[in-house]
DNA sequence: ACCTGAACACCGTTCAAGT
DNA sequence: ACCTGAACACCGTTCAAGT
């Protein structure tokens, strides 16, 4: 019965301490983020992480790295399910990625800035290689469409979470919205602020480009 | 002859200062940007700036509106040259705000990350309404197609800043890469890597976009 | 191997004060 | 009005030390 009485704690470990570092971005934000939060959050002294982690950076490479690892676990992604056609897989594909994305708003400029190769980057892009090849794209037009979808969804998803929480009319615009003479079109078009609905203008670009890109060497 | 000798400096004036610290973000990075760096910078106090800007987060809202003035000096963007077809002119616009991204790389993550809702940004969103308007598109459905090829467009400028400097091979793909029975589309892939082309890409996925976006009702 | 704690060289920001 | 300088409450990271 020594040191019965000492707080319980998980034992440390990488993934432990992603996974709390994780929520305390996803409730703080990237700029709140410390290091001797973090030591507060997992019970241990501010510099244990270190011996886990090189640097805050190395850490934040981890973050976005689990939070790749929360898309599409496996299922829809990779599944040569005949009966639905590729490009309907593929557009699947990048919505179970936004999907993962949108699940935390605040790490997104993380992932958004940091150019992952990692196992589990190769396991993705594979798989949506194969995707494509279905489709009939391969060699450079495949990676092309890739990178274009990649950084469609990223940037939508990037988007929609530096607005301002409320949803409806972006901060500020009402201020501009005054001066209605000198901005007509943008005065005329606040009128549908009200019915902007995220999914559905993601759905509405993502068709656009999926289909664009799938046609454009036949 | 009093103060003669004093090291010669421009008057201290919100422009002047964000021109520095636009100046300092892109040599050194966001992270290394500090009030005290930019006080040498400046050749002022560290505490300077502050009469200027309340804080950091304004000042980093103040370089994004910076490069915004950067997009397309009037010229291409309102130009209604009817000699060239609104479509052609939307990809013109497009083309214009990369451009004045990628000439911040560095800078980048605050634009892609600070929602600007500033008169700067009213005009540039008014004149696109009206290239839209030209090419049949209006109400709801511009709102959507500015948001999602503005998004795309920031998205791929990230991308492409985030990349080693280098340009060529990924970092860190190289070590997937000698996996190559696990990730055989990618191996595959790998052989298009050198002649990697950012812009092209960039017009690849824009003119998909952009034709999705104009055809969807039809 | 895994974690602690003191120490160092910084930060952003406040505030009273100078001109 | 515009800028300075000291001070405060933090940071990330190093390193020697503990178990």
């Amino acid at each position: 019965m020594s040191k019965v009485m000492r707080p319980e704690r998980p034992a440390l470990s990488r993934e432990y301490i992603l996974d709390r570092a994780l929520g305390l971005v996803d409730r703080d934000g990237i700029e709140a983020f410390t290091f001797r939060k973090l030591a507060l959050e997992i019970g241990a002294d501010p510099m244990a992480a270190y011996y886990y982690f090189p640097n805050k950076a190395a850490l934040f490479d981890g973050i976005v790295e689990a939070i790749y690892l929360e898309v599409a676990p496996s299922a829809s992604f990779s599944a040569d399910d005949s009966s639905v056609p590729p490009r309907d897989r593929i557009l699947t594909a990048a919505r179970s990625m936004r999907c993962a994305f949108l699940r935390h708003p605040r790490a997104l400029p993380l992932v958004a800035t940091r150019p992952a190769s990692t196992p589990r980057m190769a396991v993705l892009v594979e798989a949506f290689l194969g995707l494509l090849a279905e489709a009939g794209i391969g060699g450079a037009r495949a990676l092309d469409a890739i990178t274009c979808i990649s950084v469609y969804t990223i940037g939508h998803a990037l988007a929609q979470a530096g607005e301002p929480a409320g949803g409806g009319t972006p901060a500020g615009v009402e201020g501009l919205l005054q001066e209605a003479d000198r901005y007509p079109r943008l005065s005329a078009a606040a009128a549908h602020f009200a019915d902007y609905d995220p999914d559905r203008q993601f759905d509405l670009g993502l068709a656009a480009l999926v289909d664009g890109l799938l046609g454009a060497g036949d």
